[in-house]
DNA sequence: TGACTGAATAATTTGTTGATTATTTACCCC
DNA sequence: GGGGTAAATAATCAACAAATTATTCAGTCA
């Protein structure tokens, strides 16, 4: 870690913290600064701007997240159907709680979504390599009948894209939100398991509860 | 159709053709009454506002379109799932264009979206009862394999939002979204068909190009 | 009584001005 | 040159009056 990353990283936990308190329209770059014991000038050194800050933090939080899920999702004692399951679930209900408890968090999430749309993208990317490692693992060990994994994950996550930022596309409660998922993954996962393979069945079991 | 529908009617289009021509903000309550040799506080006796002139305007236009719709879909000639996938590449395809080409129509897709959230359901209602149909037919015929026709058309339509409003949830173009349809569409239509019925190659098909 | 008007009211938008704030730039120090 | 400052500039925001527009309502007409 270079001395300018632990720069960054200073200013990312000074304005997480400012943001998070005071919301992001409400915190100013001089307050971020004087945090930082330095000049508002000199943040531009290290970031473009106030709202690539919030997209530090955006992606420093969804980097920690996958990296936990990636753990539990390698674990193989689970079928990979099991894992691919468990880790969307999990996505939508951290995401849901996230965005639900705090208004601050919310606020952040509208704002990066409307002035930043490739960011988004950055993310889904991300989230389709974990998916893909899974439906590789799952291809591999037979229980999944799939040509290419990469495309396969991107449709699945097209599919499920309603479940990524629940409260943005829709204003469902919770509860809702996961009968749905757990339908739409039923009937995907039908899709591309093999009939032959005895793990087909978990399809229709009842999703893991969150830890 | 009562004389009050006919004054409905005659105010939907008078405000369809200054919302096209100036746009919704642009265009005044005073205005519309005018075109209708009216006074503007008469147009209060026929829609509770503004706004439900704009819903009343998207309502006629989608099912006119799903009457369009539903007589294509009807025809026993195609297997339920090729109607199906035409059905939601139709509804794609149109869309798309509908948004794509007027500014002015995207304007009020904007505006309805945001304030009145409630009125997408409805629509989404109306396109679900058509999918019903169609699995129903398919279901009746051995090409699928369902438990719950009703459950299922809502699994298929959440699976597929993305496809719904395109331009209001990601900034794909329509290629890509098609690609994407059709992929999302294999992996479903794999899961739902009876493997032993002829017709679950179709799966694998080209979609049929639009008219 | 039902269809309508037009003035009254309430909400929203527009335009303007003076802060604040974000961002840039010229310069300093080691 | 890396790391920083502080003043200059450019955007954006808040406030507030003026004007426009949406909506309501008392009352007219057939």
């Amino acid at each position: 870690m270079t001395q300018k990353d632990r720069i960054c990283l200073r200013i990312l936990h000074a304005a997480k913290e400012r943001f998070s308190h005071y919301g992001y329209c409400k915190t100013t770059m001089s307050e971020i600064a004087q945090d930082c014991n330095m000049s508002p000038g000199n943040l531009y050194r290290y970031f473009q701007g106030k709202l690539d800050i919030a997209e530090g933090i955006a992606a420093a939080h969804t980097d920690k997240r996958l990296e936990k899920a990636r753990e539990i999702v390698r674990d193989p004692a689970k079928p990979a159907l099991v894992r691919l399951r468990d880790f969307l679930f999990d996505e939508l209900r951290s995401t849901f709680k996230l965005l639900d408890e705090d208004p601050r968090v919310f606020e952040i999430a509208e704002i990066i979504a409307k002035e930043r749309p490739e960011f988004g993208n950055q993310q889904l990317s991300k989230e389709r390599s974990l998916m893909s490692e899974i439906l590789a693992a799952g291809a591999a060990n037979g229980e999944f009948d799939i040509q290419d994994v990469v495309e396969t994950a991107e449709m699945i996550q097209s599919a499920t894209i309603k479940f990524r930022f629940p409260q943005l596309y829709s204003q469902l409660t919770l509860d809702k939100l996961e009968h749905e998922l757990n339908g739409v993954l039923k009937i995907l996962f039908h899709g591309l398991t093999c009939r032959s393979h005895p793990i087909a069945v978990a399809a229709d079991v009842p999703v893991s509860p969150s830890p």
